[in-house]
DNA sequence: TTGCTTTATGATCTGCAGACCATTAAATCG
DNA sequence: CGATTTAATGGTCTGCAGATCATAAAGCAA
């Protein structure tokens, strides 16, 4: 499991596609996460003002994480980056 | 560039790197990317409640993307999902 | 230290997310 | 098909993000 997201959409997406693959109900996912079920509707549908905190919440009971990468190099290597 | 981020901070620090990476002040990043400067500050000290769209449009004005894996694999092959 | 640039803070106001309830629509299955 | 599980919609209310302006506090030169 590994999307790229660009957009809330694609955020929607990778959510829905993880929560699927764990088979999991919206309901079930809201209780496991303390999301609404309401709201993680909207949030796979794309809504783009969704919060980033709703997100991790959601990603931690997904057990996914977010990285941010650099556009052009799509480096896969993690953690490097010092300044 | 390849930030993990498990919180809001975690992304707060991922964008201030890329942001002094490329020599930008938060007041030319915000006009490159339509948020403001006030804004921008609270995003990079780890605002929780920011919304998705805003860290698209910092990011979009970054030249980052964004991509959800799976916690334990850490996997780094891309768009390889179609359920 | 003075002065400029950059970042953080503070206040007000508007709009919308998310909690919460109920209900409808859709998908699934016997 | 009808019954049931799952997903989407709709409404109200509260809280907070972000726009916008102004200003304070840091940082960083000269």
């Amino acid at each position: 499991m590994n999307q790229l997201a660009r957009t809330p959409n694609d955020v929607g997406n990778a959510l829905r596609l993880a929560r699927k693959k764990q088979k999991l109900s919206q309901q079930a996912l809201a209780t496991r996460s303390g999301v609404w079920q309401e709201t993680i509707s909207k949030i796979e549908n794309g809504s783009p003002g969704t919060r980033l905190e709703t997100i991790f919440d959601l990603c931690a009971a997904l057990n996914l994480e977010m990285a941010i990468t650099d556009r052009s190099t799509g480096s896969t290597d993690f953690l490097e980056d010092t300044l």
